[in-house]
DNA sequence: CACCGATCGTTCGGCTCCGAACCGTAAGGA
DNA sequence: TCCTTACGGTTCGGAGCCGAACGATCGGTG
């Protein structure tokens, strides 16, 4: 196999030795590599100029696409800690993009949901978004970017066991 | 195709209006949401008794494997930025793990090397570490993991360009 | 030999990330 | 009605993440 990046030859050079599962460790780093290098591509290319964050911009996304949601639903939705989510949700509301409001009937609830503003500038930065996601998945044919979601969803049920996620 | 998690669902149900391509946005969104998934799960379970972050591993295994490197090819073989590496190894630095010390060559240059302790720390954790690599790829077959981290790869590819990863 | 442009690592400022703990609110049982 | 347990969101403390800027060092040129 010489599809294998540089660093990954280094490995079975160092490691070959050791009883260690290779293929899983191409998984797992190349999973992780690849998702990294992916969020700073599109964070520097896409939202940057916006000054978002991966993450913000995830978050203005799931309000856009599910409406209002409860701060326990939006941490969960976008796949982060609720207390990164009051984070994230206060550097947007500062920014304007969003707002928090108690709920009515139960007041330990906060409801959070766009603004005009935050409303206008999601719709304005999906469609670029989207065609970055494009950009970076069009060398693969459309039967294998199907079976590569299709694996990695499963790759995310391995390790999320029953937790719904709305992200 | 029910192989859809719920939220992939109501986005259809939103969007599938608008002229975007699904099929990208369901391999990038996965790609994020199960490398975030797998990241909480190895730190929850193998690193965070010994309150490690998956960066400091990261940077741990790639001296292990390498060798002593100077501070600007740990930072790019871990793939994070050169500032981001400035503080992991302070941080692992102030643990005892790694030590710093100025290349005789040139006077810019900062070496980075384990200590005897930091090799015991990575030569101990990454078996344990492997095995979970293991346990949360077992479900795909050999040949479906293999193609797996091909498409992977060819994705770290698309936006890399020609930077050289040595993680 | 001196100066200029480039490189390296660090600092700064701002943002994300999370576990533990805290405070306010809700629900259930005695 | 009061007490206890649980839930929700926030605060705290610590760590990671990066672009821009800075100071130290190096190499090349005149």
């Amino acid at each position: 196999m010489d599809d294998l990046l540089p660093a990954e030859r280094k490995v079975l050079d160092v490691l070959g030795e050791m009883p260690l599962d290779f293929r899983a460790m191409a998984v797992v780093s190349n999973l992780f590599r690849s998702s990294t290098a992916i969020r700073r591509h599109m964070e520097s290319k896409i939202l940057a100029r916006d000054r978002l964050s991966w993450t913000s911009f995830v978050v203005l996304w799931v309000l856009w696409v599910w409406g209002d949601m409860e701060a326990r639903e939006l941490a969960a939705g976008v796949g982060i800690s609720r207390p990164t989510a009051t984070g994230v949700v206060t550097t947007l509301e500062g920014r304007g993009f969003v707002r928090r409001r108690k709920a009515v009937a139960d007041g330990r609830l906060v409801i959070v949901s766009l603004t005009a503003a935050g409303r206008r500038k999601i719709a304005e930065l999906f469609p670029l978004f989207n065609a970055e996601e494009v950009a970076v998945t069009s060398h693969l044919s459309a039967a294998d970017q199907e079976m590569l979601a299709t694996w990695l969803r499963s790759m995310l049920r391995a390790v999320d066991g029953g937790r719904p996620s709305r992200g």
